[in-house]
DNA sequence: GGGACTTTCAAACAATTGTTTCCAATGACG
DNA sequence: CGTCATTGGAAACAATTGTTTGAAAGTCCC
């Protein structure tokens, strides 16, 4: 036989693609295991059990990002030594380091729609699960992010973040059905590195934003 | 018994708490009709199948919600007669149509996350079936961002517009989750208005952000 | 009050799910 | 060569899914 990947890559393989399109739920052990020719008990004999193999594909995104992300922040600390790092350039090695990872394996697409998936699925566990093992370097990048915008109070740059992250994941993740729209309508084809080309500038002014004017009092108006 | 509400209204009703904290193929037609006590016949009697009563669930959102924003649009334009009305007025009018129609009861969070999972999970019958539906009053509106926008490109203003729909929708269907986080780290309680607050100000930014610098020439610069 | 409906109900249906079982094939080692 | 643990595979497992059935109960109008 050829050198074909073994079992456990091939359901990997197989398994990432298929939940980035219909998500866990919709997609059985069968989908996965006649698509990848594997037989149907080799799911339970390598992970255990569905719940860990839809870990097992996040690992396999997700631990080579972690690495690669620690790294380009140390990097980033060394060359601005004891400074404060700009925002624009941690958004600029947080976009890289995403985009490194999945790039070995055209799957960028993939990697952003499983991200997607993971918050917006019922799926608790695995989000437990991503907190528990990845929470560490998100900590450390908004921190650094906490450094590079002192005018921003604790609260407003954590509901920013979470918003520019909402804007990326929605759009990545969706990106196959908006491709369709814009390419009819605009006739133009948009890869993901024009994404990010537009997303920057976007991105880098929502931080940027002036303040909303405060709360109006609870009971009395404003 | 008491005035209780009818089947179908006590369908809907459970229906849509139970697809928006667990989704839809993880929400079983048992769950919802022993939640609600019915019997389990009475969905398929009433909807006819489940792919029908989700889509039911989104009507009794989205119907009254086209009727008001379209309402609404004509206020505005008659305000503005025959003149462009400012984005932040758009802007402005589209978060309280969104706002007014739940609040009736109370179930804004429902409604965006429902919002957030026809956009993430497969169901590819739900969104021909929004955009089918309800296609145009979007149309409408987006027209009125490109008159108040006339310097951005058709297609520039096409994606940061999603952009800003992933903001909303990721932020605000994620809320419960995002809640507890700063609730946690920065002891505040935030409602959803709060966020509406703090959202304004930075779609304002993000669609008068800069224009990207041009794509790198793919074959041939246009 | 009786006939024509609509609505409810318990039960069964066929299909599909994740998981387990048991046996054959494999390969390493003494 | 023979032994034994490991891995692969077809089949069966029990549980759950959406849907359908047919009869009972309720409702309305003439």
């Amino acid at each position: 036989m050829a050198q074909q990947p073994d079992t456990v890559t091939r359901i990997l393989d197989t398994a990432e693609v298929l939940f980035a399109e219909r998500g866990f739920a919709e997609t059985s052990l069968r989908n996965i295991t006649s698509k990848a020719k594997v037989n149907l008990a080799a799911v339970n004999y390598h992970f255990g059990s569905k719940k860990a193999l839809i870990q097992a594909v996040f690992a396999r995104y997700l631990d080579p990002f972690t690495v690669r992300f620690h790294a380009a922040l140390d990097e980033l600390e060394a060359d601005h030594a004891g400074g404060v790092i700009p925002l624009e350039e941690l958004l600029e090695t947080m976009a890289r380091s995403v985009l490194e990872v999945p790039a070995e394996r055209n799957s960028l697409k993939v990697f952003m729609r499983l991200l997607g998936l993971a918050y917006s699925q019922a799926q608790g566990h695995l989000r437990r699960y991503i907190q528990e093992e990845y929470g560490g370097v998100f900590t450390r990048f908004t921190e650094l992010v906490r450094l590079a915008t002192p005018e921003l109070p604790d609260a407003e740059r954590f509901w920013r973040l979470h918003f520019m992250l909402g804007t990326v994941i929605f759009t990545l993740s969706g990106l196959d059905a908006l491709r369709d729209i814009a390419e009819k309508d605009y006739g133009e084809h948009v890869s993901v590195r024009d994404l990010v080309r537009r997303l920057r500038p976007v991105v880098v002014a929502a931080m940027n934003a002036p303040l909303p004017e405060p709360a109006p009092a609870q009971r009395q108006a404003g």
